[in-house]
RNA sequence: CGCGGGGUGGAGCAGCCUGGUAGCUCGUUGGGCUCAUAACCCAAAGGUCGUCAGUUCAAAUCUGGCCCCCGCAACCA
């Protein structure tokens, strides 16, 4: 029997600087998901990589006082190091300068060409010369550039188009009839209010080529405009592994319409399958509830704080503390306080006292045989499993934390501490609490690895087991001496 | 009237669909315990649920107006 495939990206990064906060927000994520998909029995393809055709990259490397080539590589270095440090599980990194993804965005690109979906033409618009960027009458309705306050130009360009106003009502159709294939809803909603508004215009498919970027097939001068081959990135790294049709996409707001309209249009009108699932999750926000941004300087970088603090501690915060349907502000004295209370004192302690109170005891090796066992961690499991389907991560957390608390709740109750060794019964007893506690942490850090990698693979060990749903109770723990996962913080430090 | 989300004790949130003692986490205060990272347990204080009006025996919850905050508004990655 072959196991259930479950196939998930992130939206491939743009390397024209360091990776800040989002991406790592993102990547955390989606590497949540595909951990959980992983130890729940799925066969999980997880891709992640850089987006690295744009011109704005010319521009920012020619700033930089670097060649494109160096100033990218240089770039996706800084991304790479970023998922090592914070432990995400990708299968694959794609870089859309590989000659693999040239290849799939020519053949799709011919494809379209063929059934007649692209064409040549001409555009108009408002244009900013500062910005490089068009403007509709909506976004400047005085015909003035809303960054830079100066006239906008009326210019005529000429390129290829893809006709996505062909596709209007198919889309439509798809996004009404498939509840599930953009979450949450409150996304849903919106870009079916979008599409319904107003009648789509095509879509402008090229730039005048500037020796960076992947050509137009048979026309050089032209160099394909970056979403439409960024996009296609998806399709390039999974095709070829058999994971392709049915992927879940792991996006934020911003890039919402293009995963949700005009990337389905493209495989459609190609005659190709699509993505299964597109799931919008929250913008993390400064503290002050403002959108992170380098000229306001209220941002955060991901770097910095896992300087500071365990990256589990980070992961954990950022997985329960945005809502993973909205958004949320990054505290970090909240992050402090979390790390402290709900890491340090619920679930690190618990490993701590269960631990060092049955080596006292009973000893390093803790056999199970013949104890009744007192938690039936099924239905956790089961919810942990609906709400992750739900895409709703931050409530399997809490589901997870009231876990926690019950196997601490359990200790209490039973105080241990306070069964003697004279009396054989308390003996029986002491060692029956001792064993439902231990397989209470095994569980509880069998889920929470999904989570937190680092934190369930230490205190697995300190069992003597390892990572995997593993609901048996094994026959002998074999303790060690735990370790303090989250050690406390000095308050300056913050 | 462009579309959508939100305004609940000091902070962050749940509850609203399917009206009926306002709940959770953190913080504060007072006790208790001691297996554990000054940890843990119990209790208490603290809210006119943005605002005005309506429906109802009864509204945080339904209806309407108003105020405030925040996204989106299509070629910017």
């Amino acid at each position: 029997m072959s196991q259930p495939r479950f196939s998930i990206t992130t939206a491939i990064d743009y390397p024209n600087g360091k990776p800040h906060l989002g991406h790592a927000y993102e990547k955390i994520v989606t590497d949540s998901y595909a951990r959980f998909y992983r130890l729940t029995g799925h066969e999980v393809f997880f891709l992640t990589g850089t987006d690295e055709n744009g011109q704005n990259l010319v521009k920012s490397a020619e700033s930089a006082g670097m060649g494109t080539r160096e100033f990218v590589d240089a770039n996706v270095a800084h991304f790479k190091d970023l998922c090592q440090k914070l432990r995400i599980s990708y299968d694959e990194f794609i870089r859309t300068t590989e000659s693999r993804h040239e290849q799939a965005a020519h053949s799709i690109w011919k494809s379209l060409e063929e059934k007649g979906d692209i064409y040549f033409g001409k555009y108009e618009g408002l244009y900013c010369t500062n910005c490089e960027a068009y403007y509709t009458d909506l976004q400047a309705p005085d015909g003035k550039c809303p960054a830079h306050y100066k006239p906008l130009e009326k210019v005529t360009e000429e390129g290829y188009f893809l006709k996505t106003g062909s596709y209007q009502d198919w889309i439509v159709n798809h996004i009404r009839s498939n509840a599930d294939f953009v979450v949450p809803e409150l996304s849903r909603k919106e870009i079916l209010s979008r599409l319904e508004g107003e009648p789509m215009r095509d879509l402008s498919i090229t730039r005048p080529s500037k020796g960076w970027g992947i050509p137009v097939p048979g026309r050089p001068e032209y160099v394909i405009y970056t979403w439409f081959d960024a996009l296609i990135n998806y399709y390039t790294a999974s095709e070829p592994k058999g994971f392709w049709p049915n992927s879940t996409h792991v996006i934020g707001r911003d890039i919402l319409w293009f995963h949700a309209v005009i990337w389905p249009i493209m495989l459609h009108a190609a005659g190709l399958p699509l993505p299964g699932q597109i799931y919008v999750h929250g913008m993390v926000l400064a503290a002050d509830g403002r959108k992170m941004s380098k000229s306001l300087g209220n941002g955060v970088d991901p770097f910095e704080v896992i300087e500071k603090v365990p990256v589990d501690s980070f992961r954990y915060y950022i997985l329960r503390a945005i809502p993973s349907n909205s958004n949320g502000a990054f505290i970090m004295e909240d992050l402090l306080k979390r790390h402290q209370s709900e890491l340090g004192n619920d679930y690190g302690n618990l490993l701590m006292r269960v631990v060092k109170l049955a080596r006292k005891r009973i000893g390093d090796e803790i056999p199970t045989a013949g104890i009744p066992l007192h938690f039936n961690f099924e239905p956790f499991i089961a919810e942990m499993k609906d709400l992750m389907g739900k895409r709703e991560h931050h409530r399997a957390l809490d589901r997870l934390w009231v876990e926690v608390n019950r196997v601490n709740g359990y200790i209490n109750d039973q105080a241990p501490w306070a069964l003697k060794d004279a009396d054989p019964e308390s003996r029986t007893r002491f060692v029956e609490v001792m064993v439902n506690g231990l397989y209470g942490i095994d569980v509880v850090s069998q889920v929470l690895s999904a989570f937190l990698p680092d934190t369930g693979e230490r205190a697995l060990s300190a069992l003597g087991r390892s990572p995997g749903l593993l609901r048996l109770v094994p026959e002998t723990y074999h303790l060690s001496d735990p370790p303090v996962l989250f050690p406390r913080m000095e308050p300056a430090k913050a």
